[in-house]
DNA sequence: ATAAAGCGGTTTATTTTATAAACCAAATTT
DNA sequence: AAATTTGGTTTATAAAATAAACCGCTTTAT
């Protein structure tokens, strides 16, 4: 049995990537909202999957607001289709 | 988004509920060898998933061998067809 | 017959991970 | 200008995973 890989193995991570899979760009805001973490808890996740090179993550500015920006990188992109297929291996499908 | 089922969502936990859901039954040994983990944690595992009511956990004799025999139960079945719906919506599917 | 090693585990301790709470600077509202 | 809100980060705590140590019984070698 392949491991899953435990970067991804973890429900916040793992709905971050999903949810950056679908979709152009997220900002922080957007993910914790539609993640319902906390800030805390999403701020030291972003940093896992950054450091990891799965996403980017890029501050800027919206007028004089902060906006951390996030995207999936080509390595995040092929590390969550391995994590699936690894998965349906698991879930017999 | 739905929470993954923490007591499923767990790297060994899913190995051994995905191995019960293909067997009639399945041994301490043999569910071993096939996740290649440690007594230790897959005994600890074991506790938990028995403990929720997802596995049943026999213990009786082989000759004069102990033999643990686990077995999915029903409540163990549905947990474990809802995490897969579950996932399905963090995978796209 | 007896010491040593192996089998099938369990219990306890350690490490890692996830989560929450506290905090901070800048902007906005009152 | 004080208080509140926004958009986060850092640090502390709780929970989980994992490994190490152990235990009773059996088998093997001496």
């Amino acid at each position: 049995m392949k491991e899953l890989n435990p970067l991804l193995h973890s429900q916040l991570r793992l709905a971050v990537i999903s949810i950056l899979m679908n979709v152009e760009e997220a900002d922080f805001v957007y993910l914790k909202e539609k993640t319902e973490s906390t800030a805390g808890n999403l701020s030291v996740q972003l940093d896992k999957l950054s450091g990891a090179g799965y996403i980017s993550v890029t501050k800027g500015f919206v007028g004089k607001k902060t906006r951390t920006v996030c995207q999936i990188t080509e390595l995040g992109r092929q590390a969550f289709e391995e994590y699936v297929e690894t998965l349906k291996e698991y879930l017999g499908m």
